[in-house]
DNA sequence: TTCAATATTTAGATAAGACTAAAAATTTAT
DNA sequence: ATAAATTTTTAGTCTTATCTAAATATTGAA
């Protein structure tokens, strides 16, 4: 059984896994959990002892199949738990992360079984991230991120890549939801920002915006 | 703010003083955290240094206005995750004990008081405890031991001083509730056992049951 | 290819919370 | 009231997860 440090060192790896399979460095584990390299060094060695990562000095590590089971059981939990407090606990999508990261270290199968069927088995958080199912898999989606639309393609909004409440906020302002339908209309290469319509209205977009979005096209 | 180790002291303090108002000794406290009389003393010096507990060496130990109100905190939530899970989760009042260990430790004033209001503000867990309102006041209740009540007195089951599975399986196994009537037929001073018509049933209740139910007079 | 820059690991220290063994204080019993 | 039994505290050790500083390995630039 892991302990809860080791989950969200587990977690960290996974996210860092996700983009690019191969394997993920010391600093790389070491900046994502805002600690020092030595720290996950130590860590590091303590996940390979128990089997849940491979690795070999100096050369980075990699979830074994026990490991990826773990840290997808927990980002499971954490999805779920977030499903609740917002469907269930009126918390907006920019208040949930905080609370779910301690909801998602509880250790009771029986608890995260009857918390899905609860909530009627969602598929994505109030993110649009994919919910891993109870074997470790996790639905596949075919999103893009705004920034790769082409011109003149409508698309809708189904997650974001950044879930920091200051851009969840930036979108509740810009009334941009999950479901909000975009037209992209032109881009300006200068600045790398892009025209669109939304909500039948012609905004820009900046770049930072179009490069955490994601849609799919419709 | 207390760590959960911290916490679940302070809770044993709490519990501990309950029915006695005098201090709470050392080796008290141990038993009921499961440790060592050392370990107790450890802790003992960490919650007196943050204000949480009156200490003096060898005296016994008494929570502070402000260790009070933690404890009570911890057992609000603990007792409002345990209405959750047999309410909305189909857990038996049973199962919640070791998951509502987990949960009562999570820190968010907003979840507490959304579950709350999700919950319908409950006064009791489902084994008959008083929740304590936000404000650490504990609804106070004129329950009894079923041992304590009178020779053809009829009374109501309102809760468990003993809420270990093994007693709440057995009260399942007789059918005996929260709500279910019982009447006192007759006392057997030999083994104190008591003579009793539950559901219509004329039944034998052991010395053991009848101090570990609460009821109160109908 | 060789040396400087960078990344990683090791060594040794710290804090929290637990333990054992021993010392000290208190309580109980004669 | 004093000795024995019990309770409590202290001293020193262990584990987990962190840190700093130093050592070592790898990478990349001239």
């Amino acid at each position: 059984m892991a302990t809860l440090s080791e989950e969200n060192y587990l977690k960290a790896i996974f996210h860092l896994s996700k983009y690019d399979k191969t394997a993920v460095s010391t600093n790389a584990i070491a900046q994502k959990m805002e600690t020092k390299a030595s720290s996950a060094t130590d860590m590091i060695k303590k996940l390979f002892e128990k089997g849940l990562i491979d690795y070999q000095k100096y050369k980075g590590v990699k979830l074994t199949e026990n490991g990826r089971f773990a840290a997808v059981s927990v980002i499971r939990k954490h999805r779920l738990w977030e499903v609740f407090l917002v469907d269930k606990l009126r918390f907006s999508w920019d208040e949930v992360h905080e609370v779910a990261e301690q909801l998602e270290h509880i250790k009771s199968k029986k608890l995260t079984r009857e918390l899905d069927a609860f909530l009627e088995f969602p598929t994505e958080d109030p993110h649009g991230d994919p919910i891993p199912d109870a074997n470790g898999n996790m639905p596949s989606s075919q999103k893009l991120l705004l920034a790769k639309v082409k011109q003149l393609q409508r698309c809708i909004c189904v997650g974001v890549k950044d879930s920091t409440p200051k851009f969840l906020q930036y979108l509740d302002k810009h009334k941009i939801a999950l479901g909000t339908e975009i037209t992209v209309l032109s881009r300006e290469s200068y600045d790398e920002s892009m025209a669109v319509k939304i909500n039948n209205i012609q905004r820009s977009i900046s770049k930072e915006v179009a490069h955490n979005l994601f849609v799919k096209i419709s």
